[in-house]
DNA sequence: GGGGATAGCATGGGGAAACATGGGATACAA
DNA sequence: TTGTATCCCATGTTTCCCCATGCTATCCCC
C-alpha cells in the first residue's frame, strides 16, 4: 500500500528516483516499475504498480462494452498511460509530455494514496495539502471505523 | 488492542522504543512495524498497525472516488504517514519531522487507544490526561454496555 | 517465602548496506 | 552527425543492522 510522501530530483535527463517505500509497493508484481498517466482531474500525474491496471480493468470489463463511460475510462487511463521500467537504482525516465503536464520542473512530490500514487509540482502540492488537512479536520467526525471493535481471536490476546 | 501507556526515550539518532505490548498487538500483521502520521487534530501523532490503515482504505474506497472529503482523507492520512519497520530490538526510527510536529525532544509518550495510538509530548499529554479524566468522570453515566455481559471462554482467559 | 538464575525489555554506539543523485559511455534513430 | 534514450559506475548521505549493556520482572528451586 502506496503511504508517505516524498520530493525527490528530477534530473536534467529526465529522470527521478522513485521513492523505495514506492517501489517496495510494487516489488511483487511482474513489471519492475509503475504506470503513470496524467490525471483526469487536474494538473498531475497518477500512477501505480501493474496490478492496479489490472484492477482497473477488471472493474471496466463489468461494464458493458460499448458504454460511452467505459470507452471513456479506457481513453482517459489505458490509452494515456506510460509504463515505465526501474532503471538499477530505482529510477524511471519520465516522458517530457507528462512532467509538462504536472508542470514538473527540477522537483516533484510522490504522494502516496493507499492503492496508488500522484506526482505533483511540490509547490502546488503544498497547496493542496493545507487544504486537504483543514478539510480533514472540518470532517473528521465523518471518519468512524465500524465492523467488529476488537477480534478476540487475535493479535491481542496473545501473552507476549 | 492497544492500552496503557508509557513514556520512552527518543534517542539521538532519532530511534525510540515501541512499547512491547505496542508490538505485541501488531505482530499478527504482514508488516512487522507501525504506520505513524501527525494528527490532524493537534500536535500529536496517531499511530497503528497496517490492519488499520486497510481498515481505513476500506471505509474510503466505499466513498465516490473523486469526494472532496474522501480526497481530503486520503491525502491527510496516507500522505502523511510513515511505514516504520521495528529494528532487532523493538525500535522504529522517526522521521524528524514526525518528531518536530509532536514537539518531541529526548522523551515521548505512547497512550493505547484501542484500535490506534498516540504518540505525545509527555508534558503535553498530561494536560490532556487530566482533562480528559475530569470529562469522563463528568459523563460516566453515558459509558453502558450492551450485548452480551460476559463471555468467560474467550480472550480474558487466554493468557497463556 | 527467600534468593538466585533467566529471559525480555529499553537504551547506546559503530559499521555496513541502501538510497538518491550526478556524470560518462554506449546504442539507436532522425 | 546530432540528438536522445539507456546502461553503468561513482559518491555523499542516510538509514538500519548488529552487538553490547544495564535493568526489571518472572520463574524456579530450595
Amino acid at each position: 500500500m502506496f503511504l508517505s510522501r516524498s520530493t525527490n530530483t528530477l534530473d536534467a535527463k529526465g529522470r527521478i528516483s522513485v521513492p523505495a517505500d514506492f517501489r517496495a509497493v510494487v516489488s511483487d508484481d511482474m513489471f519492475e516499475g509503475i504506470i503513470v498517466w496524467p490525471s483526469f482531474d487536474g494538473p498531475y500525474l497518477e500512477g501505480g504498480g501493474i496490478s492496479l491496471m489490472r484492477d482497473y480493468q477488471g472493474f471496466l470489463e463489468n461494464m458493458d462494452p460499448y458504454d460511452d463511460v467505459r470507452n471513456a475510462f479506457e481513453r482517459a487511463i489505458f490509452t494515456e498511460s506510460k509504463r515505465l521500467a526501474f532503471d538499477a537504482n530505482g529510477r524511471v525516465s519520465l516522458p517530457k509530455a507528462l512532467a509538462e503536464y504536472a508542470n514538473l520542473d527540477g522537483q516533484a512530490t510522490f504522494i502516496g494514496l493507499g492503492r496508488r500514487f500522484e506526482i505533483w509540482n511540490p509547490v502546488d502540492y503544498e497547496v493542496q495539502s493545507v487544504a486537504a488537512r483543514k478539510m480533514a479536520r472540518e470532517n473528521r467526525h465523518q471518519l468512524r471505523l465500524r465492523g467488529q471493535p476488537t477480534r478476540p481471536d487475535q493479535a491481542e490476546s496473545r501473552g507476549g
